[in-house]
DNA sequence: AACTAAAATGCAATCGATTGCAATAACTAT
DNA sequence: ATAGTTATTGCAATCGATTGCATTTTAGTT
């Protein structure tokens, strides 16, 4: 771990012998603190570009006990694929980059497995950063409640749960779902199947949305048209499989997201089910390749820049002391080639 | 930025002061220093524990003069979308955020914008990291090239260009194009078009290869048939629109990445060319939604994980005085529908 | 020129750890 | 017992900044 850093390593200490003056003017001074006078100030400034010093952040946030970091973490939803999954998650994490770095923060990624949520405790701890960003409760609701009584600096993304002690950012998952669901009812759609995985609360959003749009249309709801998606692609894959060996008539489908809908559409059309032709389907998310995917996905947008820059906003008030509260945002129905109604 | 930490702040004086020891002896017990007696050290760690004693990571990194951090850099391609674009980089990045905390590393994420490549060298000096792993050299190769001869921990995922003086890690894309091509060839394909830009660094050896392929199968090169296609959605589905629009006759594409394949087959199915009846295509990089794709891509794979645990491990040679070289990882064909073998 | 107010700078403590060296305690051998 | 080891522990300096308070310099007033 030594002789790797080559580069020259000035410090405070010697832009000061260098300028003659202490260490206390020198750090005044490249901080434009108003005390010191205009002549010096520059006179300093001019020697420290010359030596190509750079303030050591370590020091300073040691000092002023903060980190200048964020900490953004991802709960991972399964063993299998050790990966990020979701191409939602990484475009979420992209524009998240985007508005922390526009306010000169950091953004330390954490990954956290499902068996060990102990990570997020020792990340708050350890003191990296000065507030934390989790992109999906997962399955680990109990824990980031616990946590968050103890810890304030914390904002979620996902869905508000009502027994929820955190702040959450998340989208209107509901009403985007009802919206889907209409949409294919009035396009004829009657047995209209669920592909995703209820359990994860943002999901769990959505199917009570599919419930609702059908019991509004007086379709009455099938639990066998229902089926249970994981978020691997083998098990998903297997589990669509499954469900259509099952050989039950159904028109539509509205997946839980569009890794689901896309995963699906492949598995259809390996068995010869054509979409739209054959059966319509709407996704969830409006993931980039959502649009550039053959047939076009209809599905239900979330605002994911507007949802990070939610996210960044709410966890800065959070910081500053600000009342904030939580976020849903609207969602909207974007109909492409995937319904049959192009 | 006050009252924000609302959690128990118990630092390693509190731990001494309820021990009844020094600071020294607390530090070295929770270190497990073989001068601690066993029996101090278990009352201590016992303490410590019981009190959620945690180190202050920001204290330690300034005396041992490290940070503990990775820097992942992005450059970003272009201005447009500021978000990150392939999800091949995603995925590097998920393999990446795993390899980095299997050795207890954090990962500091930064992008830097095409304009402003000063950004890397504050990064630097900052001293936040204690390496910085750059993906994709993007149009910066001199930027890096110049940094590199002054800041030794530094890995670029990307193409070992031969005036590089910094170390890559890369997959070997002439061979993957050449690969590719020759299936095209195999297949009966004659007029193969290349759609990509090959001002990067790894699409020009891609392109090479793409060369090299046709000329060994004695197909003239006709420069008419590569399209230049630019990384944003936009400008290229102008490209590719505008490379129809001359109506060369062709019935093959390799493209320079899943994306850009993706991209095309939306934009031929759009002018009802169909992939592939009545064009081929073949991808580059076999990214997660090309086996989901439909058609599902046929394209040149580059191991990503493999990708990912080299740029690490030549990272940590770095650090630690080892010496260590540039990597090349081969890459391998996936034969899959869109080409039409299947 | 003398004195006061204001402006500019420096001293020294502090943030929370680590570690070389000195000091003390506990043992061993004679 | 006594000197000589050896096993434990503590002191104090250090990493590189920031900042309240004291101090010096400069400017302003009569």
């Amino acid at each position: 771990m030594d002789g790797a850093r080559s580069m020259a390593n000035v410090k405070m200490s010697d832009i000061a012998s260098l300028a003659g003056v202490s260490e206390s003017t020198v750090s005044r001074a490249l901080s434009d603190n108003p005390l010191i006078n205009e002549a010096t100030r520059l006179r300093i400034k001019k020697i420290a570009e010359d030596h190509g010093y750079v303030l050591d952040l370590r020091a300073r946030n040691l000092r002023l006990q903060k980190t200048g970091t964020i900490s953004v973490v991802f709960p991972l939803l399964h063993e299998v694929d050790s990966g990020f999954s979701d191409p939602f998650f990484l475009e979420m994490l992209g524009y998240l980059a985007d508005e922390l770095s526009d306010r000169h923060y950091d953004l330390l990624l954490h990954k956290i497995a499902p068996g060990e949520p102990r990570g997020l405790v020792e990340l708050i701890n350890e003191r990296r950063s000065d507030g934390v960003v989790v992109i999906g409760q997962s399955t680990q609701n109990a824990v980031i409640n616990e946590l968050a009584s103890r810890y304030e600096p914390l904002v979620v993304w996902g869905a508000a749960l009502p027994d929820n002690h955190y702040l959450t950012v998340g989208s209107d998952n509901y009403n985007g779902a009802v919206m889907a669901v209409q949409h294919l009812v009035a396009l004829g759609h009657r047995r209209i199947a669920f592909f995703g995985d209820k359990i994860l609360p943002e999901i769990g959003e959505r199917y009570a949305g599919y419930v609702a749009a059908l019991e509004k249309a007086d379709i009455a709801l099938d639990p066998s048209l229902e089926c249970r998606v994981p978020f691997d692609r083998l098990g998903a894959r297997k589990a669509m499989n499954g469900f259509l060996d099952k050989k039950l008539p159904f028109d539509a489908v509205f997946a839980a997201s569009d890794l689901v809908a896309i995963a699906a559409i492949n598995v259809f059309d390996q068995r010869g089910i054509r979409v739209p032709v054959d059966v319509s389907i709407v996704g969830f998310d409006d993931i980039m390749l959502a649009a550039a995917y053959t047939p076009a996905l209809t599905t239900v947008r979330q605002d994911i820049g507007g949802g990070a820059k939610a996210l960044v906003e709410t966890l800065f008030h959070r910081l500053n002391g600000t009342p904030t509260q939580s976020t849903i945002l609207p969602t909207s129905l974007v109909v492409r080639a995937s319904c049959g109604a192009k």
